[in-house]
DNA sequence: CACCGATTGTAAGCCGCCATACTGTATCTA
DNA sequence: TAGATACAGTATGGCGGCTTACAATCGGTG
């Protein structure tokens, strides 16, 4: 088997992913601007369902996003009446974020958009497809991982040089 | 075979996708710190030299952005001595966008960087993994526009009324 | 109790990307 | 030749996400 995926064209492979992802927001986007919900603010949402009154850092940690990102997409969520902030009773510090009555009658709706997107998305793809891309995307991140902590441990020591 | 990807799974896997994306643009950027170059001014580096004083709108569409995006880009890398806009003599609207000479000898060094990000990314992907990522992602995008265009005639025609 | 370190959330400012609206130039056509 | 139309690039402002720095609070330890 000769070389075709040289350096470069696996360079290209992550372009090719970044470039799903950014399509992948617009199709969402453009599905779910008829709730006024971005597929940000929808997929908090999400999680805010699921998760029964989390508090902002526990959202963070699903939403695998930073304290700051959540904060500002609750902000928005509040400010449409989407969600609430309430106190919690027992640390003065944190903000439990429960959904409105509003957005609970409209959760089964809501719901049904990403699955309809999702769904349009992966059409034409077996179970087996599925588990692949998962599986996949899955090595992937273990990768960048183990990337990142082989330089933090290189700065961390001053070995580094690599490239030099 | 039992429904293992309902409706909620494929949705998470949209989501994976996403984190994978950003994770990967991280550490492109984080490898390319040391060059003082993000992922994506790399990117537009790498097509710079690739097409030959391209213009900015060239740039655009192999990049797949969209021209204001493309514009900025090239004003950092202009303010950053890494390439320099020239004016065409046939078209007094358009810019060519060329290398400097500084950034043409460290091209080799910079081009080195993404073969390494590259390469570390996808470390244990066979050849054949490589192109069933390759060919899943971008059946993606071809169930993405074929959602685009539906949504389009829709709109266009009338129709509509597919969650309603 | 007093203090110190950890933790929650906010503020400010950056990057990447987008869409829209605008300027200036080219080109086609009457 | 004038006027409409198309096209290149810029300006502006928005979203999504990040980092860094900070205030308030909690909790442990002396």
């Amino acid at each position: 088997m000769d070389i075709r995926f040289a350096a470069n064209e696996r360079v290209e492979l992550t372009f090719l992913i970044g470039r799903v992802s950014r399509e992948l927001r617009r199709r969402f986007d453009i599905d779910m601007a008829s709730l006024k919900l971005t597929r940000a603010q929808w997929r908090a949402m999400l999680y805010v369902f699921r998760l029964k009154q989390p508090t902002q850092t526990e959202l963070a940690e699903v939403l695998e996003l930073g304290r700051a990102s959540v904060g500002s997409l609750i902000d928005q969520l509040e400010r449409r009446g989407n969600v609430a902030r309430i106190v919690d009773e027992k640390d003065r510090r944190v903000w439990r974020v429960v959904p409105t009555s509003l957005a609970s009658v409209k959760w089964a709706e809501i719901d049904e958009a990403g699955s309809h997107v999702a769904t349009e998305v992966f059409a034409g793809f077996t179970e087996e497809d599925l588990l692949n891309v998962k599986s996949y995307m899955e090595k992937v991140i273990l990768n960048l991982n183990r990337a990142n902590e082989m330089s933090a441990h290189a700065s961390n020591k001053g070995i580094a040089n690599d490239t030099d």
